[in-house]
DNA sequence: ATAGCGATGAGCT
DNA sequence: GCTCATCGCTATA
């Protein structure tokens, strides 16, 4: 039985190198008495401040931002075109409004009630794929906004399935953020190439 | 008070 | 590849 990442986890610093860092961990949700885990597959790092695509860029503090300036290990879901729920993992110290969208997982544990969730009979690659596709497989939503990562509904541990190479880690371009200027061409995505379950190759 | 729009996904061509 | 569902957040007034 792993262990959940302490908090410390979360405060590193350098939310590109998480971002990378947190693929092949394992990621638990535990909602209502349903218990569903993954391996995460798919991340992206959004940097506060300096990063146009970042919901926190220049400081921009509101009722929807504002829990990013929390120090590390908390939770932030927001609705994304009306419709899908997106969650993010809020990092480093203190103010400082950086977090890692989690954009696909590969099932370990609770098929069947991810597959209840998303309407489906059949698991194949679109079940936890995407961002919006996975919080809804791990019955996270706008609930969770501030969800605390060491409490009883969410959070991530060690160790995945595998033991992977740092090879078969793809870095690449974030998607869907044409509107960020320059920085939309940063390389703060990472998915593993080893695995069917990412939204986009 | 309200117009404009988005860190998407599904379905159809 | 293209369309569009769908609504809360944000900026502006």
């Amino acid at each position: 039985m792993s262990q959940k990442l302490p908090l410390s986890y979360y405060q590193q610093t350098d939310v590109v190198h998480l971002a990378k860092d947190l693929i092949g961990k394992k990621i638990v949700s535990n909602i209502n008495g349903k218990l569903t885990s993954g391996m995460i597959t798919e991340t992206e790092a959004y940097r506060g401040y300096d990063d146009k695509a970042c919901h926190a860029h220049l400081g921009r503090f509101t009722d929807r931002t504002k829990i990013m300036y929390e120090p590390g290990g908390v939770a932030y879901v927001y609705l994304c075109y009306g419709i899908h729920h997106l969650f993010n993992i809020i990092t480093n110290t203190n103010g400082n409004a950086d977090a890692i969208l989690v954009r696909a997982v590969e099932p370990i544990d609770g098929i069947k009630v991810m597959l209840d969730r998303r309407n489906k009979s059949q698991l194949d690659k679109t079940l936890t794929s995407g961002p919006g596709n996975f919080s809804k497989a791990f019955g996270l939503h706008k609930s969770h906004y501030g969800a605390h990562l060491t409490g009883d509904e969410v959070w991530i541990e060690e160790d995945g399935l595998a033991r992977l190479r740092e090879s078969d880690i793809i870095t690449t371009t974030r998607i869907g953020i044409d509107y960020a200027g320059e920085d939309k061409d940063l390389p703060w995505r990472f998915y593993l190439s080893t695995s069917q379950f990412v939204s986009k190759r």
